[in-house]
Formats: structure tokens, sequence, C-alpha cells
DNA sequence: TTGAAAGCGTTACCAT
DNA sequence: ATGGTAACGCTTTCAA
């Protein structure tokens, strides 16, 4: 059982046991390992090969403990699941692995209750700082437990009200869905769909960057909008009550990247030819969404970037304790084949050219 | 800018400012909170009040370092991008969250060294188990790392020395890439492309199932291997070459998820039609797979099954000393129309049917 | 039932 | 340059 072989006895050895070894006090081993200067040559040998010896590693938990402050992060998202999600956290885990700091990872499931339960945990492990994407932006649970601490608050593609102290890093959705709807306002559609999730920043841009955008292009504003969750599911039902419709949209967007599976699943089943019948535009990218037949247009973004700037916020909290400029980040129109010009087809007559203006269904 | 309106003054108090708010002795106040029964309904009262009024949350740090437990757990993957990934961390995250656990989340990017001193941290903050991925089975400086501890470590998809006191989760590989293997050999297919990763477990299982599908159909094996890194441009460069060789293969298996947008890179470049020209199946689900145009046939498994399997093992581990037996989790090929029968085409004349056994491609 | 005090493994102050 | 010691915030004997 016990065969000693190696000179390296690993285990549970504290400061203490170093210390001993090495025949010289605790605090020098702490000041030799935690690399400050003014220990002497002989000294700092000695302590290394004791700390070496034993296979020493300091406990985290008493070096947080006393130092009040733990070299961790908290991520707070909806679900690692997305893609989208699971790149904003592989980019901030990117950047805060190297500085040296962990990331406590926790997904909500875009429950606000849990969203908020969350943070509170986090905030009792002593997380340097937060990286938050909350369900909703004024739930509040959540809103409590973001402003019930000191804590650095890092927040991603949401606004919260003005009392909460905190940072932002934010897409520039606007520019994306604008050059979107440009695009297929040009192609001649006339009449677009665009299914969004809960009432968050990103939905309220993508609105206005679709009104805007008839606005601008002096159309009458004939916009179908459908709420509901960012799922599959949503995506699915949206698109099939669009289409089933009175007066079905040419062009739908969709505004977020889980819809496409449900909205892809409609097309297929209707045997739908995108860009032909129907042309669709998606918010962020899907893995095989350029590999699609045909390729989907998409809305694009660094999404790894986000997470990084949130990160490099987090890590520069210190120093910076004034800016607190939102950081922007661009999004930019893909245009692919599955966008194409309106269909010129007969039921064109049956369309009522009525003065609608935007109507909303709630999904 | 001091507004306490509010009877409520969150803030960072702790145990010590409660018991004396609440007018008891501070084991009292650790005793009732941690709910202990053994207290009097006043002294209970008392303490909850002034805990209360106080927003007082416990400090896990210095809980940890008294109770020699974090209720947290490590978890160390090559990268969290990778949907499988993704859907094991969120299987383990919900069983953990629900038990209380918090899950510290660490990428490797793959690289070995990076995966021992992830590891190496992750033990330093103390975690109560391991759920590594870890990049190879065999890297001294990994298996160093885990050897060098007693907390309970899992390992997913992986088998190490048994030196190594760990428990493992496995996917039955041999199953769904032997049906698929099958099913490709009754479809005609007499030399079969297999597209693989490093040597870990499951590109062992898979080889060793191509082959043996060769062996029970009592087929000459003709299989040639290409092995790489699972990346997308790996799956590119393997198909290339494959399909450039001499004698290129009419079907091809892709053992990894994270090859398959860059095969669909050469498909598409070269025009071919899948399930015609050239018969393709990806292991591991990839989100708009089966919306391809045609649907990739895949060799399925529940990913967040292995994550939840994981955490379970390391939840019971208390109860559970001996139970060392690895969880086995299946996996099952779904055919789709990416397969069909090989061409027989006249090009087949040029075949040499040499006697050539299985033939290895290092990418 | 309650509370004082020791101790978890560090760090940092303050002498030496 | 070095080491003793008091905290850090909590849990857990142990006595009362």
């Amino acid at each position: 059982m016990s065969k000693d072989t190696s000179g390296t006895t690993r285990g549970r050895s504290g400061i203490k046991a170093v210390a001993e070894l090495a025949g010289v006090g605790i605090a020098s081993v702490s000041r030799v390992l935690s690399g400050q200067r003014g220990s002497s040559p002989q000294l700092t040998k000695r302590v290394l090969d004791a700390a070496r010896q034993l296979g020493y590693a300091p406990n985290a938990l008493a070096q947080g403990l006393r130092r009040r402050t733990t070299r961790s992060i908290g991520f707070v998202g909806s679900d690692i699941t997305n893609p989208l999600i699971a790149s904003i956290v592989s980019g901030a885990e990117s950047v805060l692995s190297l500085a040296g700091f962990s990331v406590l990872l926790t997904n909500s499931g875009g429950i606000p209750s849990v969203d908020a339960e969350r943070i509170e945990v986090l905030l009792q492990r002593q997380v340097d700082g937060l990286i938050v994407l909350p369900a909703l932006e004024d739930d509040p649970g959540t809103l409590a437990a973001l402003r019930n601490t000191q804590t650095p608050i890092v927040l991603i593609d949401r606004t919260l009200p003005a009392d909460i102290r905190a940072q932002y890093v934010l897409s520039d959705h606007y520019r994306g869905v604008g050059d979107a709807s440009r695009y297929l306002l040009a192609a001649g559609h006339r009449h677009i769909g665009l299914v969004v999730g809960r009432d968050v920043r990103p939905t309220r841009e993508r609105v206005r960057a679709v009104e805007d955008a008839y606005d601008g292009s002096g159309i009458a504003r004939d916009l179908l909008v459908h709420r509901g969750t960012l799922s599959p599911e949503h995506g699915e039902e949206a698109l099939e009550e669009m289409l089933s419709g009175a007066v079905p949209p040419s062009a739908v967007i969709l505004g977020g990247n889980q819809l496409l599976e449900g909205a892809l699943r409609v097309v297929h089943r209707r045997g739908l030819q995108l860009g032909k019948d129907l042309s669709l535009v998606c918010c962020d990218d899907v893995p095989l969404g350029r590999f699609h037949q045909p390729p989907i247009a998409t809305v694009m973004r660094d999404s790894a970037l986000l997470g990084k700037r949130a990160a490099e916020l987090l890590l520069a909290q210190p120093e910076t304790p004034g800016t607190n400029e939102p950081v922007y980040l661009p999004t930019w129109f893909e245009p692919r084949a599955s966008c194409g010009p309106r269909a010129t087809d007969t039921s064109d007559t049956r369309r009522k050219r009525t003065a609608r203006k935007v109507s909303v269904t709630q999904g």
C-alpha cells in the first residue's frame, strides 16, 4: 500500500509543515511563496525546497479569506448550451484564466428568480466580479441582488436602471438588423416579420431598427412582430403562425439563433424554398448556418469578444473606477442566399394594401 | 448620496454583527443559520430577524475553510464552444446546482499542460470534486496532477492508468459506430474512411468498431484512418486528402462533430452530392445537422446525460466509496440521407482490389 | 439551551 | 531580513 520510493510525499500539507521542514518561521514561507522580495537567497532556497518536497500548494480559501480577494469571477447566463452564450463564456474565460482568475459558471435557464438566486450564491462565494446576462432587465429580485453588493458587475446586452452600479458591454444590434432590413426592403419586400424574445435591449433595438429602416426608405411601416421566448419551439410556432396569417410576410427576421432550428422545421415541412418563397435572416450565427441549402443570411457579431471585453472591464476595475461609458461592439449583416427578391406572384393581388401599421402578436 | 430611507441596510456584515444586533452569542447565530435544531424559538427569531435586517449572508470562504468542504466542483474540458462539451457542462451544472453546488469552469484548449495546470488550480481552490475530460490519457503532467490529491475525480470518455483513483463515465462508441459501419457495408460500401482525433478512448473504440464491422460482415478490411485533431480544419484537410487519394473511400465517418463543418466545405467546394457521390456519417450531433440538405446521418448520444451522471457520481461519493464500475452510456446510429448506396460508377474499374489492410495517414 | 474559545490556513503588521 | 501574532469569518467542541 505505502510504497514511498519517491522522495516527494505530496499531500495535504499546510504552510506550517513547510515552515517546520525548512526550519523557518511561517511568515517567511508566506513571504517567499507570494513572491515578495525581502528574503535572503538562503531563506528563499530553503523554503522553496521544502515546499517542493512537500508538494505544497496554498489553500486558496484561506488566502481569499485573508486577502479579501479570490481571483475568481462569476458568470450568470441563461444557458451554456446556446452557442452564443458558450462563446461569450469562452471569450471571458480565456482572458480571465490568463490573468489567473477562475470562472464560476451558472445557468439560470432564463428564469429571473434563478438569476437572482445564483447572483447571491456567487456573491457569498466572494467572487471579485460578476458577468451577468439576466433574463429580464426589470426583475425586482435580480435588481435587488445586484444592488446589494459592492462587487464590480458587468452586464452584457442588457441595460439596467441607473441606480445599479455596473458597467455595460453592448452589441450594436441596431446597425446589423437595420442593414438587414434595408437589404430586404431594397429587394422588394414590403411586409417583414420579426420574431423576438422578451423585452430586453436586443429586442428593443431590433424592433427599432426595422421600423427606422421602413421610415428611412420612405416605405409605409408594415412590420409584424412576434414576441415569445428565444427557443426553437417559439421559432417554429412564430413562423407557422405568421405564415398561416391572413397576410403572411415575405421576409422574416429571427431575433435569436435558437429560433432558426424551429423556423427551419416549418420551412421544410411546408416545402418552402428559402430566398424564393420566403426570405429569412437570422440574428447570430448558427454553426452550420452557412452550409444550409441555401445558406442563411445572418446578422453577425463577434460573440467571444463580448465575453473578452466584459472580462477586461472587470480586470481593469481597480485602476479605472470612473469610466462608465458602455462598450459598444459591432454587428454586421451578411447577406446570403436565404434572402431573395420578393416573389411577384399572383397571390400578391390577395394582399390588402390597408394602412396597417405595426401589428404585434403575443407568442 | 446616503439616502437611508429603507430600514434594511444591506452590506458587508459578518456573523459578529448579527450576533451583536440580536444580543446573542456568535455560536448561536451560526447554529440557527445553519439550520441545526436545539435553539429556543425566541433565540431563533431574534437571530433570524437580525440577519434579515442586516442582509447577512455567510461568507462561503470562511465556511469552506472551517468545514473543509466548499460545495463546489471543478470542470476541466477542452473547449466550451464545442456543443458537445457545452452540453456536458450544462448537464452537470443542472444536477450540481440543484444540490447547492457551484461549478468552476475551465477550458484547456486541448493542451495537456494546460489541463494539468488547471486541475492544480482547481484543487488549490479546494473543490470537492473534479469532472475532467483531459486532452490526453497519458500526459505525465495531467496524471501527476490527478494523482496528487484525495479529491474525488470523474473522468468522461477517457480511461486512465489503473493507479489513478477515479470514476468513469463512458460512452459506448463501439455500438454506434459499429452500427453505422454495418449500415454502410450493407449499402455496398467497401472502402470506408474514418477521421479521428488523438489516441483516446473514443478514437480507439471507433477504429475498433469499424474494423470489427468489416470482420463481422466477412468483408476484407479496407479502412482508411486519418488521425489529427478534432477541428473543422482537420475535417477539411482530412476529407480533401482522402478524396484526392488514389483510392478515395466511398463513405466517410467523422469521429467528432467539429469535423463536419470542414468536411462540408470540401463537399460543397467539390460539388459532391452527399448520399450519392459520397456517404457521410458524423459522430455527435451538430445543431443543424438534420436540416442540412441532405440531412447528416449521425451517431447520437445524450451528451447532457454524460455530465449529469458524472455529477451524480460526485454527489454520491461520500456514501458510495467502493462502486468503481464505470458508467456506460449508449450511443446509437441515426441513418439519414447523407448515406446512400455505393455508386456503381465506371470509375469503379479504376480501383485496385489489392489486399490493402488498414492504412493510416497522419494528419 | 447557550456562549466562550479554539482553530481552519493564510497574510500582514510589528517587533526584533 | 526574519518571525511571532493577530486577524479574516466561520464552525464546533466543551462548559456552563
